[in-house]
RNA sequence: GGUGAGGUGGCUGAGCGGCCGAAAGCGGCGGUUUGCUAAACCGUUGUACGGGCUUAAACCUGUACCCAGGGUUCGAAUCCCUGCCUCACCGCCA
């Protein structure tokens, strides 16, 4: 969340950077939590007076009943005195309450380089790799899929409905070579140390990362109301949440994580988009970059860590796009926001497979993730960041698409050999 | 699910209803010593939110915070209630 002291004394420049979000309510947000500070401060104000008062007169009866002196007459003060203060603590706590729920649902402030606007203010950074050309039509992935009995959409539809696939066979292999392979590359030459985090989180953990209160309003996230836990959406999640409330040593930065996990989106908004084969899913895997980083190495962090995830694509050989997106199409925590998009000839369209994000210290303000700066200063908000490296059903769907050839079978990348144990997937 | 013990600062760990923001140790920071490192010694060291002063910091000052939320009281880390969590043992179970 943003920092309450910042909206009061630099307004201005935060409603500014907030309509780089093209988010209109925004605004009158700002205007309105101003306006509670104000009453806010005004009741701290008045109350702490009081509660000197209290202490002061509380010592000297104290003092005098040592004594044996009468102290009936300021006893009925203290009564009268301690009861404004519950009352005036009770105002302060609901003015507090809807401050806190204000910042909760003010988005992040776009760094300086996020352009203004929407999709067609993105800007692209970089392409890697020449897009394949065919001597024959390719064909999408739930073709080939289904050829190779790699997925079996109808038994997951079965079992639990549809956006749930079943892999079988050469595809669950395949599923489980990329993140395995995914993850000893990132732990291996990328420094990375490996979490298997929980699936499931709790309400706080949902808040610290941004994704409640708006999310769950907006029902997007499977719940388990029995036990009052959430379905993971990312590893995000469970990991950024795994140093919630802590004071961190300036030693131990950078932390850098990678964690496997399934994740779960309902996509309550989007119904009939992109609902072909393995496009957009409500479980599907992911590898997922998470790192805690000092103030000033977040923006060198960031750049690595969208590296990482292109090394991805570059050793599977996948042709992909490095995008910087705009301020209308950046996630709600985020500062800064970069997409990697593969082509898939298939679908003959530009994929989303990971989205490298630099929160500066909203995430940390909101979790509360600190440290203590080697000058033995005061703690600062770490800085957190995130990257999908990568999304899994995506990249399935660009290996066979990019992979396919003219007698149905397709060919895998080198580095996916010795976990698939093979070069050639063959109906 | 049952029973018992317990949740105190960056960490470990004391704490009588007022003299407790809280002993002690560790760690951190500053210094002395030292050719360097280590060690030793001395000093210092919580956070948040207000107010004052200031360009700002420093500083001064008030309040709150000893898991969370209620309650008793003139006054709560300390007493009572509820919840959450941790640990141990038992039961059940992959």
């Amino acid at each position: 969340m943003l920092d309450l002291k910042r909206i009061r004394l630099e307004p201005d420049l935060v409603r500014e950077r907030l309509a780089v979000r093209g988010d209109d309510g925004a605004a009158g947000q700002i205007s309105r939590i101003i306006e509670l500070d104000d009453a806010r401060r005004a009741l701290i104000g008045e109350g702490d007076a009081l509660k000197a008062q209290r202490n002061t007169v509380s010592q000297q009866i104290g003092e005098q009943k040592r004594q044996g002196e009468d102290t009936s007459e300021q006893l009925a003060g203290m009564r009268e005195v301690s009861d404004q203060i519950r009352g005036l603590d009770g105002r302060l706590r609901a003015i507090e309450a809807e401050i806190e729920d204000l910042l909760l649902r003010t988005p992040n402030l776009p760094d300086a380089a996020v352009p203004r606007g929407g999709e067609a203010e993105n800007q692209l950074l970089r392409e890697w790799g020449e897009p394949r050309h065919f001597d024959f039509h390719p064909r999408p992935h739930w073709e080939i899929a289904a050829e190779l009995g790699l997925v079996d959409l109808p038994a997951g539809a079965k079992v639990a409905g549809s956006g749930f696939p079943v892999f079988t066979g050469m595809g669950a292999r395949l599923e489980r070579g990329l993140i395995n392979w995914m993850l000893d590359l990132h732990t291996r030459e990328h420094g990375y140390t490996e979490i298997s985090p929980p699936f499931l989180v709790n309400a706080a953990a949902m808040t610290g990362t941004g994704q409640f209160p708006k999310f769950i309003e907006e029902g997007d996230a499977y719940q388990i109301e029995q036990d009052e836990l959430y379905l993971i959406p990312t590893a995000e999640v469970p990991v950024t949440n795994m140093h919630r409330e802590e004071l961190l040593d300036a030693g131990r930065l950078p932390i850098t994580y990678v964690a496997y996990s399934p994740c779960f989106r309902r996509e309550a908004g989007s119904a009939g988009k992109d609902t072909r084969g393995l496009l957009r899913l409500h479980q599907f895997d992911k590898v997922e970059l998470v790192r805690f980083e000092r103030t000033e190495d977040s923006d060198a962090a960031h750049e690595a860590l969208t590296t990482h995830a292109e090394t991805i694509l570059q050793q599977l050989g996948l042709p992909y796009r490095t995008l910087l997106l705009s301020g209308g199409e950046m996630g709600f925590s985020n500062r800064k926001q970069y997409d990697i998009e593969v082509w898939a000839p298939g679908v003959d369209r530009w994929l989303e497979v990971s989205s490298c994000s630099n929160f500066g210290d909203y995430q940390a303000r909101r979790a509360s993730i600190r440290y203590r700066p080697a000058s033995g200063g005061k703690p600062e908000f770490v800085h957190t960041l995130n990257g999908s490296a990568l999304a899994l059903p995506r990249t399935v769907v660009a290996l066979l698409e990019n992979g396919q050839q003219a007698d149905g079978s397709v060919r895998i990348p080198p580095v996916l050999e010795p976990y698939l144990g093979t070069a050639l997937l063959t109906p």
